[in-house]
DNA sequence: CGCACACTTGAACCCCCTCAACCCAAGTGG
DNA sequence: CCACTTGGGTTGAGGGGGTTCAAGTGTGCG
């Protein structure tokens, strides 16, 4: 994974590293023409998050947005109690950061080794202004988000346990299928039980017995915990959808 | 509420509906001048939409967006087996249709008469080149309707019913604060228990015990079904935030 | 007046949560 | 090498918040 890397680094002049980024035909840096990639590098602060760091804590000044090249990490609000609600897991390509208020409205934790390029709210700036297509683009990511956060609400407010862990699944699979394919049906999962439950409005019981059942009745097998292959795809996919 | 409307309609020229609209300060249509309203104003479609139409159905072909002139309207998706999640209510100056697919990924229904105005995708297209502010007027929008969905997926997915209901309330007072204005903390409640219910993943009858309850401990008071008065707002806020 | 519709209230149930024990794999240190 | 710890995961038993089912109460409107 990080061979090929390097060698398309010493292709490049080391100091356009944006050309070599592997995330870049996924991310809002698409949106830049290749003459302008020393800018686009230029404006980015390249940055590594060990697992566990949380690089963006709710309610703080927000002064940088972010953009994921490896990794993955987890958005997350909080209630005073410790409750916690996981709004969405990001990897590669994901742009972080959305939000014209000063502050930021979630927390962000690496739930593995995380790459991502950091850019200043001025710097940021000053490239919308300059990369019109830019501004399309985040607009483009914006309403995306927007419809995952429908469906989100969707599943919180009404789909039952099952359906959720059902629904889960198969969008893993689905956000899996360009970048790691891996093969048949297996699907990762880099989060904890924990994290899958606070993503779903469920308790880490009631995930581990869910999946447990599905893997009784041979729907899901579970080689290991941060994996799951799915073995009756068209079942799992109408569970998901609500109709049990 | 309509008689200024018609006066300040008599002062600009009939063919120029925008410069009269009230909902345009709150609206993306702020981000054009008022030298360029006769442009929007060609663009635009006036619509009534009687109470109780669909006027936007998820899945069907994305045609048109909207922007709600007065009246409120529900947003909401469905499940096969009629489960419902209202994701939004949406009044004066909101924007609808934000997104990039070539379907609408949730449904829309007025549930009070609406007037709107529609544009045609081309339109909206052409209309977005020519006034780059409008883009980012548009980027604006989505990114503060992704924070309030955060913020409801929060509540759908950890919080209790008191606290649901609570915020409900609260957000309510809030929304209406800069227009609707009325007598002491009065909100109005244009949508049904049932709605309600569906917006916050509870049911009808939960809904209105919670109701019933808050008024019982002298927190609200309930003069007319559509209609809530917030006695007791320090303990409203708390609740709403989690904090009982 | 009476029908329709929204809302309220009560009682029983159930899905999921809570609490608790246990399993297992991966360190860690003596 | 093995005892011990630690963190994540599983499984069981019991309880509770919200749902379901069912009746009853307004209230507007023909």
């Amino acid at each position: 994974m990080h061979r090929p890397r390097s060698i398309r680094m010493a292709l490049h002049h080391e100091l356009d590293p944006c050309a070599a980024c592997t995330a870049r035909g996924y991310s809002v840096c698409n949106a830049i023409e290749d003459k302008d990639l020393a800018r686009l590098a230029s404006a980015a602060m390249a940055r590594e998050i060990p697992k566990g760091e949380i690089f963006i804590e709710e309610g703080e000044a927000a002064s940088e947005f972010f953009n994921i090249t490896s990794g993955t990490v987890k958005l997350y609000k909080l209630l005073p109690d410790g409750r916690q609600q996981v709004t969405g897991f990001a990897s590669a390509g994901h742009f972080l950061g959305l939000a014209v208020s000063q502050t930021y409205a979630f927390s962000a934790e690496a739930i593995e080794t995380t790459q991502l390029c950091a850019f200043s709210r001025p710097k940021m700036r000053e490239l919308i202004q300059d990369f019109p297509a830019l501004e399309q683009r985040l607009l483009e990511t914006a309403c995306n988000e927007l419809v995952a956060a429908q469906e989100q609400m969707l599943l919180l407010g009404r789909k039952t346990a099952r359906e959720r862990v059902a629904s889960f699944l198969v969008a893993r699979a689905a956000v899996q299928l360009p970048c790691t394919r891996t093969s048949g049906d297996s699907i990762a999962l880099p989060m904890t039980r924990g994290e899958i439950a606070d993503y779903l409005g469920l308790t880490i019981e009631t995930v581990s017995r869910t999946m447990s059942r599905f893997k009784a009745e041979k729907r899901i097998a579970i080689p290991s915990n941060t994996e799951v292959m799915l073995l009756d795809r068209p079942w799992l996919d109408s569970m998901a959808a609500g109709l049990d």
